[in-house]
Formats: structure tokens, sequence, C-alpha cells
DNA sequence: CGTCCATGTCTAC
DNA sequence: TAGACCTGGACGG
């Protein structure tokens, strides 16, 4: 019965991946690969149609025909190596795909978008590769981008470990999951889909992640490649038939669901995300911050939040919020020599205490794994330092420029904890120099 | 009919 | 960092 099966399911997807031309990411890719590699098995092919002026993404070339042909992918690219040596690279750029026609030229003339070449073979079999910003290259894999973490995932990983210190990784992973050199073929809703199975914190660098925890890193990259293999091998498709659609729709937990956040990147696309999916982990380690999520929505919600959001949830939080007390009564006894300048005007009743405030922030960013234990631990030295303590211009300045942050923060309407944790980690490494 | 949006890059100001 | 590439589906008037 599985076989049958197979083979049933097997001729349908041949007959949709055929008319699908969308965007792809590696498991469409692989899927397209599949496609044409079953469909020119032991064909003949005899010559090349090009279909477009010749341009820098669209050279001509000379195929040495008659010759088989076999597609390999790797990433975002197919291959197709002509009598096992002459090979060329195709990218599916915007819309970008494969016709696979048994009747030779029936469909494509003139028909639905332009066709930029046609690879005829005996028999009238053809394969033919459309699309309207696509290109293709004589030669190899293009340079600037990674091993296929589905199918050569010793490589891909390698690849990743070896670089870990180079400034891409500094950037938080829902980015570097975009970057074809490292994450090749990763697309948009493989980012989401990744970080969301692997229950990780999508707003840490990779190198962080590594250092801080490197089996979850492991992870990550495991679960890159079970994703693609789930997808390739589960012919699921966003754009495909009606079923590959559902199957789409029942496999993604995160990508464009309506109970999932969602951030803008840099590049305008898309970050979904589930917070809870990744915080729960992080209540193991006993030092859980408060939560302080009516932050986000509103513009201003830090001063106005009422106290008693304060309240411990969890009896592991309650050790925790029995040590802050003190320290934060301390606080406020405090001079206010570092208090953003303005002392106490504009505040209302009900605000919190500067120090509060930037400790309730740099809480949230532990939260959110934007701050490391260690740094929190530095912040909260520093604010809370005992009066005994000699206090230097320099520690003062620092001092000050710790709350200027939470001020800018609370400035931007956007309420950017990245932005913030990033300040604060530029002024930890100052207070480390002491 | 029009407008917006999408698994993605590349390039010019 | 916007615009280009210039399809095709969904949705609005």
């Amino acid at each position: 019965v599985g076989c049958w099966l197979l083979l049933v399911v097997g001729c349908c997807w041949l007959l949709v991946v055929v008319d699908q031309t969308n965007m792809p990411e590696i498991p469409e890719i692989h899927q397209f690969k599949n496609a044409v590699n079953e469909f020119i098995e032991g064909v003949t092919f005899t010559s090349t149609e090009f279909l477009v002026a010749e341009s820098n993404k669209h050279p001509q070339f000379k195929a040495p025909y008659p010759c088989h042909v076999r597609a390999t992918a790797r990433g975002k690219e197919i291959k197709l190596i002509f009598g096992g040596n002459f090979e060329v690279v195709f990218f599916h750029g915007l819309f970008g795909g494969w016709l696979l026609e048994s009747n030779s030229g029936s469909k494509m003339e003139g028909e639905g978008g332009k066709a930029m070449v046609v690879f005829r073979a005996e028999g009238g079999k053809s394969i033919t590769f459309r699309g309207f910003s696509p290109y293709w290259r004589v030669g190899t894999w293009g340079e600037d981008r990674g091993p296929d973490p589905y199918e050569e995932f010793d490589a891909f990983r390698q690849n990743i470990m070896t670089n870990l210190q180079v400034k891409a990784m500094t950037a938080p992973l829902y980015e570097i999951m975009l970057n074809q050199k490292y994450f090749s073929g990763v697309g948009n809703y493989l980012r989401a889909e990744v970080v969301y199975r692997a229950r990780i914190n999508p707003f840490q660098s990779l190198q962080e992640l590594f250092k801080k925890d490197q089996e979850a890193g492991e992870l990550l990259l495991k679960t890159t490649s079970a994703a693609v293999k789930e997808v390739v091998e589960g012919r699921i498709n966003k754009y495909g038939t009606k079923e590959e659609k559902e199957r789409f729709q029942a496999w993604t937990k995160c990508y464009d669901k309506s109970t999932s956040k969602m951030v803008v990147d840099k590049s305008k696309r898309k970050f979904f995300y589930v917070p809870s999916q990744y915080s729960a982990g992080a209540k193991k380690t006993q030092e859980t911050a408060p939560s302080l999520s009516p932050l986000k929505p509103s513009t201003s919600s830090l001063s106005t939040q009422p106290k008693p959001s304060f309240q411990p949830q969890q009896p592991a939080i309650q050790s925790q919020q029995l040590q802050l007390q003190p320290q934060l009564q301390q606080n406020v006894q405090q001079p206010v020599t570092f208090s953003t300048g303005g002392d106490d005007v504009g505040r209302e009743e009900g605000d919190y205490p500067p120090a509060v405030e930037l400790m309730l922030l740099v809480h949230e960013c532990y939260h959110r794994s934007l701050l490391t234990l260690e740094d929190k631990k530095i912040i909260k030295q520093t604010v809370f330092q005992p009066l005994t303590a000699p206090t230097t211009e320099k520690n003062n300045r620092l001092k000050w420029l710790l709350f200027s942050s939470v001020e800018a923060f609370k400035a931007d309407g956007d309420h950017d904890f990245e932005e913030f944790s990033d300040s604060i980690k530029r002024i930890v490494r100052l207070l480390r120099g002491y």
C-alpha cells in the first residue's frame, strides 16, 4: 500500500511541480530538481533554444549535444550537468520555474510569460527554464552561497562553525538565517519555522547562541536541515496544488499565522515568531525576569504600568523578587546625580524611579536573550552600588548613559529592544574596563 | 478594473 | 535604502 501510495502521489507531484513558478526556497528547489531528473531520466538532449536576448544575466552557451542531462541542487540554485562535465547553474529569482513537456513546444510558445531557454530532447521531450528575473551562469555554484543544509549537512555546519567569529554572525538569528553564505537556501518561511521548532530566541546572534549554549546552537542547525527534509519529502508547497497548499498551511506552525508576532526586518520582509515558544525554556534557568508584556503595544506603558504587575507569579520568581526589593529601596534613597537631569520633573504618581525602569528593561532584554546574565549583573551592580562604594566621575557618566538609554527607548515609539540592548552592551563594555 | 502582496536578489542613487 | 525585476493570486471598488 505504501509503495502504491508513493507512486500515485509521486505522479501527481510531477504534474504539479511542472507548473509551479514562485520564489522557491531550498525544499522547492529540491522538488524541481527531483522532478526534472525523473522527467529526463535516460533521455538524450539534442538542442538548446534561447528565447531571450543575450545579456549578462542570460548568456548563450553551447552544450555538448547529443548528451544526457542531470540536475543537482544546492541552496536556491539548480545546476544542469550536460554529458557529465558541462555545467550551467540556474537561479529562479522572483518567479522562475521549470516546465517539463512531452510534446515539445506545445505549451510555451507565446503563452503565459516568456520562456527563457528550452532544452529539447529526442522523442519530443523538452524542459524549459522560464521566468522574469532569473538568471543562469555557465560554471558552478555561486561563490557567495554556502553548502546545502539538506544534502551537505556536515559542510553546512562546518561553514558556520569556522565562521562563527565573523561580523555577520553578530546579527540576530532571524537576519543571519536569510544570509545565503551561511544558510544557503533558507528563506522567509523556513527561518520562522526553524526558529520556532528549535524553540530558540531569534533575537540573539548565532555567535551568542553557540557561546551560551552549544547544544542549542547545534539544535538550530539540525532543525534547519530537518525542516527542509520535511518539506521536500512531505510534498508541501505554498503555491502548489490545493493539497500541497493545505499541507503547507498544516505544516507551518508560525509563519504567517495570526497567532504569531511579527516584525518587519531591514529588507522589509516579515519575520514571524512566537515568544512563548522560547521564553518557556528560559524559565528553567531560575533567573526569570518579570514579564513586561504590557510594554509592547502602547507608547509609554512602562511609566504608567501599575505596580501589581510586579507580583511574582511563580515560586521561582519569588526568590528573585525578594532579592530585588531591598535593592530597590536602597536605590530610591540614592542621590539623583544620574537621574537624567530633570529631577522628578513631569513625573506622575505611579512612575518608577529611573533605576527601576532601567532594571525592568534590562530584565526584559535578558528575558529575550538580548542581554546575558553577566550583562544584567554588571548593570545591577553599577546601578545599585552600595552607598559606601567609591564613585568616580567616569562611573557616574556611564550611569547617566544607562539612564539616557532608557529615555531614548521610551521616546522611541517602536520600543526597539534590540537597539536598547545594543547601547546597554556598549556601556557594559565600558564598565568592564574598570 | 486597479492595488497590494509573495518562498528573492541585484543595482543604482 | 529605495527601486527594479514586471507574475499571478487575492481582494477592493
